[in-house]
Parts: C-alpha cells; structure tokens; sequence
DNA sequence: AGATTGAACGGATTGTTGATTATTCAGAAA
DNA sequence: TTTCTGAATAATCAACAATCCGTTCAATCT
C-alpha cells in the first residue's frame, strides 16, 4: 500500500498549504479534496477527519523536531547542564517564535489541544523521553545521578510549564521568558540551600 | 469620609451574596442597587463599575489569605524548607478547592483574570513579597542564603504556576497536583547535581 | 469485486433581531 | 450646593433563522 502512503502525504500537503494560508476553520474539507483532484467523500478513506489531517501535520512537524532535541540532549562535549539549557531554551524559543509570528499555527494549536487534548501529552511524554536520554547519558559520564529519571523529568517538565506555551499564560516578551527561564534552570540545577549551591559553584569552577 | 466606606462595605456584601447565589453574570447592578435601598445609578458614587465590586470582594477575601500565609511564612520552630512548603501548599489547596468546588468562585476568577489582568499581577507581587520574608528568616536564622531574594521569589513562582491557577492548566486531581508540587519542591530545593543532593541529605539527617 | 463520487443529513456557525442591562446624566430632592 | 434618582443610551446578550460544511452512504464507475 505504498500508493495509499502517497496519497496520505499528498492530502497533507495540499491541507498544509490550505491552512497555512487560510486558516484552520476557513479551510473546507471540499477545498482540499478539489486541491487533490478527488471528491471530499473520498478523503474519508485516507484520514478519518478534518481534525486527523491537522493532528498528522502537527505529529510529522513536532516529529523533526524531537529529532533535532534529541542531538541536542546527548550532544558529546557539553556537559549535562548545559545540554539541558539548550533543550529547553530550543524549546522555548521554537514554540515562541511559531506562535508569535503565526497566527494560523496558533489556531492550529488551540484547536489540538483543545480537541485532542491527548496529543498535548505525546508530545509531553515524548520530550520526557529525552529528558531521560539526557540523564542516562549524564549517568554514563558521570555528571547527574537522579534516582528516579523518569519522575526527575516529570518534575522538569512541571516547573517549566511556564515556558512550554509561554503565550497561553502570560504576555511575556522573549527576552523576559528567556531570562526567567535562566533563573528558573539555575535553581533547579543547583537547589535553594547555600551548601548545594556552594558545591554547585566549585563544580563550575573545576569544570572550567 | 467614615459614611462613604459604610456604604461601600454595604454595597460589597449585597454584591457578595448576589454573586455567590447567582453568579457574576446573572447579577444585575439594580438587584445589588435595590439591596442596598438605592437606585442603580447612585452605585456610581461608590464604585466606578461592577467590575470593581467583584474586585473588591476579591481584594478583602485575597487580604485575609495574606495574612494567613505570612504567618505560615515566619512560624517559629519550622525550618525554612519546611515553611516554603506548607506556604505552597497552603495555596495550592485554597485555590484547588475555591475553584472546584464553588462555579461562582470559578467563575469570578475567570471575568477577573481576563477582564483585570492587573490583579493577578497584584495577587503575584503580594505573595512575593512574602517569599522574600520567608528568605529574609530564613537568613537571621542561618537556613539559606538566597543572593537575590527578589529574584529568587519571582523563579519559585514561575517554577510553581502551574499549581497556582491548577484548573486552568490540567485536569489533574489534589493528590497527583499535591505528588508533583512535592517532587518540584524537592527539585527547588535541593538541585539535581548529586553532591549537592548529598550535602542537602545531610543537612537534613543533621536537623532531625 | 473495490474505488470513487456527490447528493443528502445534521451539527455547527453565522447573521439578525429584540431584549436586557451597565452606565450616564439631566434634573429632582434634601 | 450636594446627594440622589430614574429615564435615556449604548453595549452586550439570547434566541432564532439561514447557511455552511464535515461526514456519511447509496449509487456509479472501473
């Protein structure tokens, strides 16, 4: 069924393209269709839904980008703080910048979570999975030992919900996000305790 | 002016007991006019809108809870972890219940945070600056030594929003809120870097 | 047979109208 | 004058109609 596959990816592009330009709501599932030069009803026999063709587009997009977050989690050279720094950054920065400048892409974002609210926690789930990755490869050289890594991550990703959709919960500018973040990964890393943090600060130096 | 603040009290309690029977919405100023034996435009001498009755209202309930916090802030005898955590836990029960329980509640919480968003702002610099008392006894007495407590107030809040507005972010139940405040707490507190995780077991082995 | 169509169904959305209600203000009462 | 009223205003909301569009399926094509 290579043929099927095909024709998948063609409704998702012509749907790409549709919603990109038009909008989510403003795209009609006969627009597409005409666009692939079939009948609406026949998109049925390729995708279950209207909202099937939005959740794929979001999954293969979401998917490149694991991709890249998972280079960055066992980046060799960078020590585990740092790689953790710059996944979260990444991820701050990707999801500011495609809601901000892109209204469409936030439509679609509302309209998944809202409609799909399981596809917001694959993606939870599958960033956590890297979070773990980052952690084991801390543990083979020696950097983290967390004792529960998947829990470790849990917790990661609750005290940085804030960054994660930055615009659903507050009009912060980047610059402000990024410093809060900043702030928020240096305590996480090195605890409120003047001890932990005084051994944290010799860490540094020794690593320098 | 000692008349005009009767009045105005007045006018809160009648407002308070219309909104929380029948809601924000379904409560009009000629109801809450009436209560008080005035006509409704005379409510304009007082308050400069409705919206700065619930307001009000929201003002005096989130005083009392003020104090509260303060105290569980400065409590003799706890050591300062401690004290952070029965102040965010204290939050996070009173919101979870307010909001679950009482749709007005809910309700009120949602027309004010859209239509005011000022006084979430307030709410947050309000709490902040009982986080920074927290730290400041927590120096006297030799517990932590935050460099900047302002700074620092404002990352425990961005690391914990999402247990201040619980229902607006997840449907999570009390008990998995309460497990994950638990384990950021945790995180917050001692850091992930393993020695400081030791130094931090030690601390607390040398307190019990 | 299996693949495809497009008309038909019904749930959602939009536009419109009428009523409700927050707010104002010219004037009455004190 | 200052305090208050209540009708007038304008903005919002609710209800209804009309339309649109996602989805289905009986009929057609290959």
């Amino acid at each position: 069924m290579a043929e099927k596959d095909t024709i998948r990816e063609q409704i998702v592009q012509a749907a790409k393209k549709r919603f990109s330009h038009f909008g989510y709501a403003k795209t009609t599932m006969a627009e597409v269709a005409t666009d692939c030069a079939m009948s609406p009803g026949n998109l049925y026999r390729f995708y279950p839904g209207k909202l099937d063709i939005a959740e794929a587009i979001a999954t293969e997009d979401y998917t490149k980008h694991l991709e890249h977050m998972r280079k960055l989690a066992v980046t060799p050279g960078k020590p585990a703080p740092q790689r953790l720094h710059d996944l979260l950054f990444e991820e701050l920065r990707r999801t500011y910048h495609k809601l901000e400048k892109d209204p469409r892409a936030y439509e679609m974002a509302l309209v998944i979570s809202r409609e799909r609210p399981e596809f917001a926690n694959w993606m939870l789930h599958e960033e956590r999975k890297i979070l773990v990755e980052l952690m084991d490869e801390a543990e083979r050289r020696g950097e983290f030992v967390p004792e529960d890594k998947d829990f470790t991550a849990e917790m990661i990703q609750a005290a940085t919900m804030k960054f994660r959709y930055p615009q659903l919960w507050s009009k912060l500018t980047l610059p402000k996000l990024e410093r809060e973040l900043e702030g928020v990964l240096c305590l996480l890393l090195n605890g409120l305790c003047p001890a932990a943090q005084a051994l944290a600060r010799q860490q540094q130096h020794q690593a320098a």
